[in-house]
RNA sequence: UGUCCCAUUGUGUAAUGGCAGCACAGCAGAUUUUGGUUCUGUUAGUCUAGGUUCGAAUCCUGGUGGGACAACCA
């Protein structure tokens, strides 16, 4: 029984993916002698967020997994939309992940004199034309997908003519936007893009690397297969929306390329998540509007705001390795991407006391002005993460919602009269509390049993305490401020709406600061980027905003918080 | 009224003509110095109608539903 179940087990894991099980056969099959080359080519005109995360994991995952290689590739054809800023996000952001590309980071670029070239090729061998109607006009011939185009009167043009007006674009003697560069396919097609593609625009905006050397661009279609061939690329792994180029990618390899190699485009879903927008123009319209603070704010989805938020590159692999991999429009929920956080920091995260909404505890019989050091576990999943030494003394911050008065049967928390124990340290009894005009509660007194302090064998004492609370000794704290993001969008998924103006959707509360937060004084030495636990409240990460005096977390996520669900419930 | 892609529990993903499995979420219980963690149990699925077959989630046909394509974006 237990031996079929693991062997299941087992099983799983080996499962293949369709891609894998594509490439598997052709290993088996001896194509491309074995050679397994993938590549990422983001274009630098946006942060990367979880989805590229995900693509990232797949690309160069694939190539780790069958010894081979994977290039960084900028997809740089469009100056207008383009910046460097992006160029070196994205890299950092790859390399936080984990991963490294092979050699340098590549641009397409770097291949606009050999796909010039090929231009002028297939203008020779009267495979391109050059058009000189207007964009509505050649718009408008490609009719719609019911119906056949119609074909430019340019499009019989001699090769001879067709040369020397490319040539002429090239050399700047055009207005932007007055010619263009078309393959001639076929107009009649029921593939749009095989309506004669555009190869070649005038663009006189400069370009972040090769600045005014070029005023004509390639095309996307142009560029992207014959890269993949220029990089030996094997398997050139993108999202279904460029299915339909697929014709397209294969058909310009064919006019320019005799090997028998080709790179083979192998297209997969994109993977949405819930509560949050993955689209590029969405999220550069969150960040132009201000509704976030920037491209890292710690509730965009964006890899920079994950990071931020405290997630690490294991939880976003992890997050990878569990959606898979398919071939059709999904949204995987976001509970799946929070499990794997909790799942890699409950193992890796340094528990700590910390009160957020502290309530003066006083221990009337404990030694006026004496303080003790306890010793408390870092880590309770990992056992060399040792003990250290936390104080402990008569005066004490509790979490004000661990107090109260008039508590229900299920409440495990500290009760008038109610015995709970202190985290690491001893059990005390509620005995009264002080209140101020207003009703609310100043101060909880209670008394210790020194018989029961953590460890010391007399624990138990006949008794049994349900509850345990966190603390801090009043005598031994830092200040700290804490932002407790939830999600950025209501339940309402934005992505669905085309066109969204995002106030609607924003969940005005994504963003609470409380201030005054009491955490025990060995926080003093934390920096920017550590994880901790705080008990029973979630796991933060210290922010870059910090400073010497005022230390600031951001909750990464949340614990599961059972009692909370029952009271919300309610 | 086109071409192409897709459809397995609430979500994601396996099963490649032979026992519908796994994970997340949910629910119940055990353990627990934090109502966390850990462990155990459990609810819930092949879009639909036909066909082929000893046998269909899988192959075929029709239907339904979702998605992509009509940028000088990628």
């Amino acid at each position: 029984m237990d031996n079929s179940r693991h062997q299941n087990a087992e099983a799983e894991e080996k499962t293949l993916n369709f891609i894998e099980q594509i490439i598997e056969e052709e290993i088996a099959a001896g194509k491309n002698g074995g050679r397994v080359y993938t590549r990422f080519p983001p274009e630098p005109n946006g942060y990367l967020h979880i989805g590229h995360a995900t693509s990232i994991c797949l690309n160069f995952g694939l190539a780790a997994k069958y010894n081979g290689k994977c290039n960084l590739r900028f997809d740089d054809t469009n100056p207008s939309k383009e910046d460097v800023e992006y160029i070196d996000a994205i890299q950092a952001d790859i390399q936080w992940l984990g991963f490294q590309w092979e050699g340098k980071a590549l641009y397409a670029s770097d291949y606009f004199r050999q796909l010039y070239d090929w231009a002028e090729k297939m203008i020779i061998e009267g495979k391109a034309y050059v058009d000189d109607q207007p964009a509505e006009v050649i718009s408008a011939q490609r009719m719609s997908p019911t119906e056949p185009g119609v074909e430019s009167p340019f499009r019989s043009r001699s090769a001879e003519e067709n040369l020397d007006l490319f040539r002429r674009m090239r050399n700047g003697e055009f207005k932007e936007g007055s010619r263009v560069l078309r393959a001639k396919i076929d107009m009649a097609s029921p593939n749009m893009l095989m309506r004669d593609a555009i190869m070649y625009r005038i663009m006189y905006t400069p370009h972040h690397r090769t600045g005014n050397q070029w005023c004509i661009y390639p095309m996307y279609d142009f560029t992207h297969g014959q890269s993949d061939y220029l990089e030996g690329i094997t398997h050139s792994v993108c999202t279904m929306e460029f299915e339909v180029h697929r014709p397209l990618y294969n058909w310009f390899l064919d006019q320019l390329i005799d090997t028998e190699y080709r790179p083979r485009q192998i297209e997969f879903a994109r993977r949405n998540v819930s509560h949050t927008v993955m689209s590029k123009r969405k999220l550069l319209e969150l960040v132009q509007k201000k509704y976030v603070s920037g491209w890292d704010d710690p509730r965009m989805p964006t890899i920079s705001g994950l990071r931020r938020r405290g997630y690490t590159p294991e939880s976003i692999r992890m997050f990878a390795e569990k959606v898979g991999v398919a071939r059709r429009e999904i949204v995987v929920d976001i509970a799946l991407l929070e499990h794997c956080i909790r799942e890699h920091l409950n193992l890796t995260a340094q528990r700590v006391m910390a009160v957020l909404d502290p309530v003066k505890v006083v221990i009337s019989n404990y030694p006026k002005g004496q303080t003790e050091f306890v010793q408390i576990e870092n880590n309770p999943e990992d056992p060399d993460a040792g003990m250290r030494n936390v104080a402990f003394s008569g005066e004490l911050y509790i979490e004000r919602e661990d107090f109260m008065e008039d508590a229900p049967k299920k409440f495990f928390r500290l009760t008038p009269g109610g015995e709970v124990r202190l985290k690491g340290a001893y059990i005390i009894k509620c005995t009264g509390v002080e209140k101020d005009r207003a009703g609310s509660i100043q101060t909880i007194y209670c008394t210790y049993d020194p018989d029961s302090k953590s460890g010391s064998g007399h624990e138990a004492s006949n008794r049994k305490v349900k509850g345990t609370l966190h603390w801090v000794s009043a005598s031994d704290t830092i200040d700290a401020e804490v932002r407790i993001y939830d999600r950025l969008f209501k339940d309402e998924d934005p992505d669905g709406h085309k066109d969204a103006d995002f106030k609607e959707f924003i969940n005005e509360d994504s963003l609470k600061t409380i201030k005054g937060c009491k955490l025990e004084s060995g926080l003093k030495t934390a920096k920017p980027g550590d994880r901790f636990q705080f008990q029973r409240l979630g796991y933060f990460c210290v922010d870059k905003d910090s400073t010497e005096g005022n230390l600031v977390f951001n909750r990464t996520v949340a614990l599961k918080d059972t009692w909370a669900k029952m009271q919300n419930e309610k």
